[in-house]
DNA sequence: TCGAATTAGTGTAAACCTTACACACTGAAA
DNA sequence: TTTCAGTGTGTAAGGTTTACACTAATTCGA
């Protein structure tokens, strides 16, 4: 039988890049790396990662996450490839970019040399990146404005235990649009996802608030009914937000 | 400035796969190739080819699409990125997948070796695929009912001229499921998107259908004032489905 | 201990959208 | 002229989404 000899073909070296996101202070944030060194040394820049010969695309963005964060079973989805012939500077790299969802106070800094130069950034104040991470953050953003709507992936970024407004607030800065509390209490309590834990916050200088967990086994059942996880947004709230 | 140098770093051949849709006497399509030579001679397959040195990805999807179809400037869409260690037999090979959607009698014949050997296939006849390219187009078919139903993209796959008719089977085929004639027609007509042509079919054998074309400069007019093309589904049908 | 501050929690009516459903019409072909 | 095949049309019921404002619980400081 004969095979394909691939020795003719160009090869190029391939890295995949990890846009963490985690939510604190009602905030939306990403993992960035203050770059210490050529190119773009001193900007902030994605976690990057060299794969290896023997591993898989998921595989090394895993491990790689792992190695950041400590992190292990977190939500992990590929959401593009990035080839452009020139994006960096070396020569050619072609990039996967992943995206990920962690509880934020899981985070713990890990050993690793990249990790030192780790920092939690607002998605808002997240510009001007090294490299083409500033469209790779943007895809990746956009992935998960419409991952939100269509599946309850916002648990992922919440502590087990949370309050209705909190959930709100995430939904709110992942959407950047204000949402109704009643009617946004109404529709999410409807889904019957949450669980009424029968606590309540401590420590808040005000009438605390229920604390709930999402219900995943339900939520697993559903699906396999073909419910489907629907969030929308206010459409006129979007026309608004366009004028702007 | 001190730069990385890439030399120490693992390289791969790169290529792109194409999944190329079409719509058929009522029917979705695949364009496929039969494999000439090992691996999987003999098998269906993708057409996919290497990327070159000096060309993005998005460039040699375009280019690989034209030498295939002759066709230009169609809807075209990287989808996902499939690096398995093992998905090639001759070595690590990683592909870029996009998917385009093509007007299917636009559709000659071309004189490169691989379209000798390419035939539009079923969806539902597309199976035991060379390589991993039966996940390929599951990813890519996933992608396009996700699209269908938030951007009406359904009109690439059409004649200029289209029946009603015609693009609620088209709907039918890319979303696996019945749709009410009666709303199905309610709804795209209330979009205001479809021009009337004042035309009818001819040379059918029974009552000949009005001809619309879709409106694309009232659609991106539309599209800049916030709205959102919107299909849905039927979830009762949906349920049913999943039934089976 | 009282009042102020802060955030939590709740219901309804109107508008809008989705669903289910059946029959008369047109043109070609026999 | 009848049959065949597919086109084209309306409505009522049910469900979802929207807009909207006040009372409840707790801490803190005076």
């Amino acid at each position: 039988m004969t095979m394909i000899n691939l020795d003719g073909f160009f090869k190029s070296a391939f890295t995949v890049d990890n846009v963490i996101f985690g939510f604190d202070e009602g905030d939306l944030k990403v993992l960035l790396i203050k770059r210490g060194e050529e190119p773009f040394e001193g900007q902030w820049g994605l976690p990057g990662y060299f794969v290896k010969e023997n591993e898989n695309l998921d595989q090394a963005a895993v491990r790689t996450l792992e190695e950041l964060t400590g992190l292990r079973k977190v939500f992990l989805e590929q959401v593009a490839t990035f080839g452009g012939v020139d994006r960096h500077p070396s020569g050619r790299v072609i990039t996967v970019a992943y995206f990920s969802l962690i509880k934020i106070n899981q985070y713990t800094i890990q050993p690793s040399s990249i990790a030192q130069h780790a920092e939690w950034v607002s998605i808002k104040d997240a510009k001007n990146l090294a490299f083409d991470h500033g469209d790779i953050l943007k895809a990746c953003f956009n992935r998960l404005k419409l991952l939100v709507r269509t599946r309850p992936v916002g648990f992922e970024l919440l502590p087990p235990k949370f309050t209705l407004t909190e959930l709100q607030h995430l939904y709110e800065a992942i959407l950047e649009t204000d949402l109704d509390k009643r009617n946004f209490r109404k529709k999410i309590l409807s889904m019957n996802l949450l669980i009424d834990l029968d606590e309540t916050q401590e420590g808040v200088a005000h009438r605390p608030a229920r604390l709930y967990k999402f219900d995943k086994k339900k939520y697993d059942e559903l699906l396999a009914d073909g419910f489907s996880f629907e969030l929308k947004e206010s459409r006129r709230k979007i026309a608004e937000h366009l004028q702007n």
